[in-house]
DNA sequence: CTCCTGGTTAGACATACATCAAATCATGTG
DNA sequence: CACATGATTTGATGTATGTCTAACCAGGAG
């Protein structure tokens, strides 16, 4: 049922430390969302870092973004994060196709 | 609660499609458990290279390995897989921490 | 229009990763 | 012991990835 390529996309996309705390930060902000000003400063890294760590998550479909004035707001997608949480239980890994 | 640095190392070895099928192959296993030489045949690579993915499962705590006189069998870790799912769900994404 | 600030894109560079062939280890059998 | 088979390790190689600086794009304020 699920693409093994396709669902690779998300758990790689996951696989790094900066995105995963992009994730928890983007996620668990106050209004669902977070603002990239907000993130940027949260690490000890460029702002160039940072949003190519965003565009990661948001090619994978984790994450959309909006612009709203100056300055640009991106929000967690459940429907993706509850199709990776779907394939780590033990009764649905079997759907994970070729 | 739980370290970003070391969850992206379990999502990162789920970031591969040869090593989400073989979780999958193995998960899904009569016993729950398979062994290499079955793991082996199922795909278009060569013994080192499944090797070298189930290196990198073992070492990040998804499965366990063990011998049995010629053939050695994996089986997975359903603490680590939970553990896994706990994190994608949007309530424990804060709990990610730097 | 000219600046300034927030954010992204482009290019460069070092490191990490997936893969293979060849060599090695582990176990069982003649 | 010698040999065969299953599995891992080693070494090499091409590609992907994370990071930075510099350049660029988008909006708002003078």
């Amino acid at each position: 049922m699920a693409d093994a390529t396709d669902l690779a996309v998300l758990f790689k996309a996951l696989g790094d430390p900066v995105r995963l705390r992009l994730m928890s930060m983007i996620a668990c902000h106050a209004g669902g969302e977070a603002c990239v000003c907000e993130l940027t400063g949260a690490f000890d890294l460029s702002a160039p870092t940072i949003s190519h760590h965003l565009k990661v998550l948001r090619e994978s479909g984790l994450v959309d973004s909006q612009r709203r004035g100056t300055w640009v707001y991106y929000r967690a997608n459940p429907d993706v994060l509850a199709r990776v949480a779907a394939v780590v239980d033990i009764g649905d890994l079997a759907a994970v196709t070729a």
